[in-house]
DNA sequence: CATGGGATTGACT
DNA sequence: GTCAATCCCATGC
């Protein structure tokens, strides 16, 4: 799980004909409350058991999807948050769907972008229609995850270092890697 | 069956 | 910096 997060920077992952390579990720395990699967099995959470290569995706805040790549064995819950994606194919799809703001650097933004929702829930990052495709190892810093109210001091946030195309707020050290 | 919280974003003071 | 928007589902009565 904390080498798979850090591996997954520098990832592709492409859906309906964009694709961004993936700069910033964060590791949620069932052991520490801030993850979906520590309350255990329920349908909701039952996709974060299912194995390695599994899609989890689920609506945040009523209004944005998350994007997670399960990662742990089959029945242990855990995933990875997709968090940020330099734009690489497919940017002028992803302008008319978000518009002139920027495309990928944040969550939500980035399965606006790619047009990814909740019926890509429960679905293979191998097979499709969401994949995900190796790439060269980043660089990157750890730190705190963000935005959560539960074990938000695990620093379980893994950024590439580099580029622009991170979330904000910038964990120390990016700017200076620019 | 009713309620409340959430791994966010964008607009506004 | 603050705040509302708004859907899914876990929980409790």
């Amino acid at each position: 799980m904390l080498e798979v997060a850090p591996d997954l920077l520098g990832c592709v992952v492409a859906f309906g004909g964009c694709a961004g390579v993936i700069v910033e990720t964060e590791a949620y395990h069932h052991t520490e409350p801030a993850c979906h699967a520590h309350i255990g099995v329920t349908p909701r959470t039952h996709v974060l058991h299912r194995g390695p290569g599994t899609c989890y995706v689920y609506r945040s805040y009523g209004i944005h999807a998350l994007l997670n790549a399960v990662c742990e064995p089959e029945g242990i819950g855990a995933a990875v948050l997709i968090r940020a994606l330099t734009p690489l194919h497919g940017i002028d799809e992803m302008r008319l769907r978000r518009g002139n703001a920027e495309l990928c650097n944040g969550p939500g933004k980035l399965t606006q972008a790619l047009g990814i929702n909740l019926s890509e829930n429960n679905t293979s990052l191998i097979d499709g229609p969401v994949l995900i495709s190796a790439g060269d190892p980043l660089p990157y810093v750890t730190g705190p995850r963000i935005g959560i109210t539960k074990a938000a001091e695990l620093p379980w946030r893994f950024c590439a270092l580099g580029t622009r195309d991170v979330s904000r707020p910038w964990p120390p050290g990016l700017r200076e890697s620019l």
